[in-house]
DNA sequence: ATAACTCGTTAACTAAAGTTAATAAATGAC
DNA sequence: GTCATTTATTAACTTTAGTTAACGAGTTAT
């Protein structure tokens, strides 16, 4: 569990013995069960979630409706806007499986990041990396019709379409579920 | 001009004099014509764009047609995929307009965040903000039908709608010049 | 065990976007 | 200034998504 991370963390920068330490005790490990909302629409957190093992996913409800907006499986990260803005959420986040995850709190990031400048550089690196990775993810949604985006989505992601329901995975695509489910009879058609 | 410049920083990181002449002495103010192309599909570059004063926009082709897919405009920053991952790029950045522009190197940055650790640390926090701005902005683009991206935009950059083609704006919303033609005189009947 | 919900699918219908083509106005090139 | 190209609009037609409703299978609660 703990060498998930620091295997991840090796990516970016080289960690001593002391700062393993102090990372391992700050009690970031933690255990969710399926269906527990970690963040609720309005609410003020400055939680950022990293996920080792399971899925979480954050929603809106438009019309009393949920929209399914992200999922987050193994080694991806969120952290919400309310953490950096402190304005209340736009969106829920929730367990979508049985979760093991790594939480941290903004003013604990500075703490750290203030003793070991060396974080500073893994998260600047870590966030432009990701930034760039969603821009091409915003850029492919754009230039794809719902059908590109489904078979995109079972090239990149086929695990998604396993371990979570089709109505979720249908707002996630921009679509009603009754579009997906068309959409995929049609395909099997060809 | 200047200004601009330190004005921006200033609200993440205050700067020395010392700091500051560094930065002016790293020639990043470029000014470009309206069309110039800074970035070609397939090439490899390390450079890094903030918007002073005009326009740039990313754009691919699909199937031989332009697909827009962002616009950045005063005070806005890109750092393309291709700078991060030293793999060529999927996409075309150009001018739409004479732009004033902060263009920086990831080695010149590199280079100057191991003189100022400071600097990883504003841009640290300027990704980690663009992060969760771009999240929120692609989740109102997914729970979102044309016609309301359209007038979101209308609120959101009404300046775009003024200085940048209807065909373009097009596929920044993710359809057609047709439709956007079409869904315009449908508002305005209404 | 039953009742109430949720989930995925299908169908019929409506609304809107994609496609193809034609046109006129604006822009740029020579 | 003329010609060619680009841009925006409109129209007719096709395709696909949204909407509403119904159905059965699976789940959950009592």
């Amino acid at each position: 569990m703990e060498k998930i991370l620091f295997d991840f963390i090796s990516k970016y920068i080289s960690l001593t013995d002391d700062e393993r330490n102090v990372l391992l005790s700050l009690n970031l490990f933690h255990s969710v069960k399926k269906g527990t909302v970690l963040l609720k629409e309005g609410q003020k957190s400055k939680d950022s979630y990293f996920v080792l093992k399971g899925c979480i996913r954050s929603y809106y409800f438009v019309d009393g409706e949920e929209r399914t907006t992200a999922f987050y499986t193994e080694m991806e990260a969120l952290t919400p806007a309310c953490a950096l803005s402190k304005t209340p959420s736009g969106y829920y986040i929730s367990c979508s499986e049985d979760t093991l995850l790594i939480i941290s709190n903004a003013d604990m990031e500075e703490e750290v990041n203030s003793k070991f400048p060396k974080f500073d550089i893994m998260c600047r690196m870590f966030s432009a990396e990701l930034l760039a990775k969603q821009r091409i993810d915003f850029d492919e949604f754009k230039t794809s019709s719902p059908e590109q985006r489904y078979l995109n989505l079972l090239q990149k992601r086929p695990d998604l379409l396993q371990r979570v329901p089709q109505h979720q995975l249908a707002s996630y695509l921009g679509i009603t579920p009754q579009s997906l489910s068309r959409l995929r009879s049609r395909l099997v058609k060809k």
